[in-house]
DNA sequence: TTCTCCACCGAAACCGGTTTCGGCAAGGGT
DNA sequence: ACCCTTGCCGAAACCGGTTTCGGTGGAGAA
């Protein structure tokens, strides 16, 4: 307590700028100093012009645990991942940092990451994070429906925003993707290319962004003068496995699809598997198309058709919405979306075999 | 400044309990209270005993940021992540984060995480942090052999620990993963399948890990009793392109290897798309063990051979290791090292084609 | 010229802790 | 019986800021 790491404090303690040594140098008090700084309106332009010219100079940067023992605020964003849910982040996780970090730092802030593997872990740290004041407010990733952790940050009135859109608006400030609209493009392509049975395997439809995806495959279907087909709509694939199970039961229907949208991409990589157990070619006598962008997509044979998504960008724009949250901002007033770009495969084109030949094929192999 | 937000610190400071309350609560001082819970040893057992009981009673935690500004430690872990480098962590970032978060959570400790694209960006990153003490001590992934970050927290005396081992181990405290062992594990196991010509194509050599994996490949070519070719020894491959291009290199050569080992999984799925351009079956015609065990390469066709390193355990040993390294222990006492461990794939195999045969095929398909 | 008001800044309290200093009472030695 | 330790705790200063409260000086009004 008082060897090597006492020291390690001491010299770093040593080239800090304090706010007394700024009073000191400019002949004022260390309160007509903060109050300069602060935008005070009792601070004539005069003085606060010269402070903070002097603060320039000097490199004073207040320090931020110390302005939170009074404030109650340390300009430090929260961030709580799950990392017990299926890999659906993982990839993204790293850009996605990237993004927040480079927009907090732009405001001098500060990133204090948690994570939690169950529901009820994951709130016993939110509770601490928010009592020791860890964080001023939080970034929630993957919401639910119905989530227990929005509840708690509301109840202690803490900031938050959403990465993706929550059916009970209120009082909440989200960024998302418009995975709809991604859904809806996908199948207006596939509808130029001559398809008209588009099949859809949906994600997990615990996960709100699921609902809308599939809100958009059906729009883009009825645009482009398609008839819906249930029984090609299936849920519930957010893996390889389940994704590979899904093309499974879509190529065996009595009456195939001869295109599979994917509501994700790791899912949409299965189907590159069934597809070689049926004998088809991905591209060509099958085309997928699917959305998140993982850079595995890029380098499957043949590269799959996605849309992606812009992780960087997100967390930039939630790191920024919240520290305008943190300042006071009303939620209503911090809702952005932004559109996933498609990032163009080989996984998709005109229809080479129709639906008959297709179940004939699958027949001859199964 | 007053509105929203101000309530948001109102409430949630409202149940925080103080260490004057706790003082009032026994009829002793804040200033009794204090060195009773940090082990001065001028307060009676008695005392220690009784502040210790009602502390956990009325839930007292105490702020760390308000110790801060008189101790200079604020219980928080600093992680500063290079985005710009090719994918190499991006996977077992997720996992990497959760040890870390669970050991320092273990503690009471949180975990400020930084990112920078560049090694200037990185350094100004690194020293505002420090300078505004938003972590007590840092880990650093990913360390050069001549790192600059470990070079300005050495001059401002910040403790620090290192993922992987380092040329000059001067006063460092690290967890490592025994690559070279592995390396010299996959050379056995091709051994005993009957290889005598084994490949191998290194990581970039600017990282040291590098170094050590050559290392264990000669020794275990050493160990097997067999011959090293200089020729078949290649270097620099990080990502799946530079991987193809070393594998058509090894494959072309006048007397090609049996097998190759890889030290990067991302490398190694390279190989897969050299192999089927060649027309080369792996696991048979072509044997492959690589390093890492990413996702990626447990759903390829066949599933690569891989030596798995456990990420959420380094992060665990990496925390707890810079919690102890800022507590004062000595860097020198503090050196982990864990072994990877063998994931079985279908990737590698008894060689049934001799070097000529390889050589014969690969002419005849260019 | 004198009174009043307001702009502007100093002084001091405060936030939640840590740490130094000093004093009081009990215990030990002679 | 007296003095000197020693153990133990209270009092107060301190850390680096914020915020409240007063007080002073100059400009404008009477």
């Amino acid at each position: 307590m008082h060897s090597s790491a006492g020291q390690a404090g001491q010299s770093a303690r040593r080239n800090r700028v304090t706010i007394t040594q700024l009073a000191d140098a400019l002949g004022l008090t260390k309160g007509t100093i903060s109050r300069a700084l602060n935008g005070y309106p009792d601070i004539s332009a005069a003085t606060r012009q010269k402070v903070r010219r002097q603060a320039e100079i000097m490199g004073y940067r207040p320090l931020a645990q110390a302005q939170a023992i009074r404030t109650g605020r340390s300009r430090a964003l929260g961030l709580v991942l799950q990392i017990d849910i299926p890999g659906a982040q993982r990839p993204f996780l790293s850009d996605f940092l990237g993004g927040v970090t480079r927009a907090a730092s732009e405001e001098n802030w500060t990133l204090t990451v948690a994570t939690s593997a169950g529901g009820k872990e994951m709130l016993s740290t939110l509770e601490r994070l928010v009592d020791e004041r860890k964080a001023d407010g939080f970034i929630l990733p993957r919401t639910y429906a119905d989530d227990a952790r929005m509840k708690l940050l509301r109840a202690q009135g803490v900031p938050f925003v959403l990465y993706g859109r929550v059916s009970d608006p209120e009082g909440c400030a989200w960024f998302d993707i418009l995975g709809e609209d991604a859904m809806e493009d996908a199948v207006a392509r596939l509808a130029d290319h001559g398809h008209t049975r588009i099949g859809f395997v949906n994600g997990g439809l615990e996960y709100n962004f699921a609902h809308l995806r599939e809100t958009g495959f059906r729009r883009g279907m009825e645009e482009a003068g398609l008839k819906i087909d249930e029984t090609l709509i299936l849920a519930g694939a957010m893996t390889s496995d389940a994704g590979r199970a899904a093309a499974h039961r879509l190529l065996g229907h009595e009456c195939p699809p001869t295109a599979i949208i994917y509501a994700v991409d790791s899912a949409a990589l299965g189907a590159y598997e069934a597809a070689r157990q049926l004998g088809l070619i991905i591209g060509r006598e099958i085309s997928i198309i699917s959305y998140d962008g993982i850079p595995e997509g890029a380098w499957a044979q043949p590269p799959l058709t996605t849309f992606r998504v812009d992780s960087r960008k997100a967390g930039e724009r939630l790191a920024a919405l919240l520290i305008q949250r943190i300042r006071g901002a009303a939620p209503e007033t911090l809702r952005e979306t932004a559109r996933a770009t498609l990032q163009l495969g080989a996984s998709d084109g005109p229809p080479v075999m129709s639906s008959p030949d297709i179940a004939a094929r699958v027949a001859a192999v199964t």
